[in-house]
DNA sequence: TAGAAACTACACCGATCAGTGTATTTTCAT
DNA sequence: ATGAAAATACACTGATCGGTGTAGTTTCTA
């Protein structure tokens, strides 16, 4: 019996859009800004089925910022590979991270997460511990290298930190808090380069 | 006729006090949760007084900015020196930088007006202007080294961004937005030094 | 088609907040 | 000492907001 050809029920209707005007409200306004009134009137639904759904505005806000989190992944990361050239993996690895900080979507979540994260340590917390466990990719991908003895490495951990601020510097933070246009693919290729160059300069 | 040996007048206390209880509040609050009755009721003033000072709390935030902003100078440039080694100045610009990015009051700052820019375009656009006027400091060294034959740069403002960037990495960026706690004495010796020689690996 | 489950409209609560108006008192320079 | 400038207490407005309670209507399932 496949349930995904029979139409969704009332009630999963109105809790995506529900969610999907909170998306909408938190993105543009962020958390303080955004009231319950505003989300249900965009989502065409009363206010008290809203109640109905999350028991508060933290609970909705919780949700959205989980939701948008899975939403983010970037793609599988890219396997260590002893027989290209690392220059050509590394190019590769931070073009796939520019791609999704170019991402209109995934800034302006960004923007939101950061912004509540600021507001509440709590949520920080959270937020450290998802990030730590994304962003693996790199690691890994360096720890392999370390191990093929093609990179002098001391901590793989620190060096991919590196390496992401070499980009996020000018493609992430400046987008974030300053509300910057995202680069043009002239600079983002400038800004890979540079950035790979510099690292390997420094670890090959 | 000395003026400043003489008490100052009321309106100035009041004044002050307002700016002073202003700043607490924001820090602690940021802009949104903070409230002018409790920022009157901290500085120990009528709410009408902070009213006859200021016609807003936009107006006064925006005065709280600009006078954290004006604190927060991190001392005079240091010169670049054509008698010694790159990798000493390097390593006391950057030590100096880490210095203000380890200090408790300009982080708090820091995370106000960076949740104010998320929130609010125009201020945001003011910051940009204020950014780049600051941080100048590295930029004009790294011009002098160039200039002096000792660095194969290009763009001394993009140079300045990428080393400034390997720094914000570790010791900016996640205290202001996760909160997490600054780095400690052999921590920032670590961030300097691998910063300023994968730096000098790549342009020196 | 009966009835449970979900949605809705709507009124309401208590609290907070930015900002104003006013009549009175305090400060301070002349 | 006088008078202008500033501070104060206080009451009040108009608005917003998160959240709840309810009585009635719609939706869907069995």
């Amino acid at each position: 019996m496949p349930t995904s050809v029979r139409p969704p029920r009332l009630t999963e209707r109105k809790r995506a859009a529900i969610v999907e005007a909170a998306i909408d409200e938190f993105r543009a306004s962020g958390y303080e800004a955004t009231s319950m009134d505003r989300i249900a009137a965009r989502a065409e639904v009363s206010k008290r089925t809203v109640y109905n759904h999350f028991p508060s505005k933290e609970a909705l806000f919780a949700e959205i910022l989980h939701q948008l989190w899975d939403a983010s992944r970037d793609g599988e990361d890219l396997a260590y590979r002893a027989d290209r050239p690392l220059r050509d993996q590394l190019l590769e690895l931070t073009a796939q991270k520019l791609r999704l900080l170019n991402d209109e979507a995934f800034v302006s979540l960004a923007r939101v997460a950061i912004a509540a994260a600021i507001h509440s340590p709590e949520r920080a917390q959270d937020m450290v511990a998802r990030m730590n466990e994304r962003e693996e990719g790199l690691t890994v991908w360096l720890r392999a290298a370390k191990a093929n003895g093609r990179l002098k490495i001391k901590d793989p951990v620190f060096a991919a930190h590196q390496l992401q601020a070499l980009v996020k510097a000018f493609a992430f933070w400046p987008q974030i808090t300053l509300g910057q246009p995202s680069l043009s693919a002239r600079e983002r290729k400038r800004v890979a380069e540079s950035a790979v160059d510099m690292f390997l300069a420094h670890y090959a």
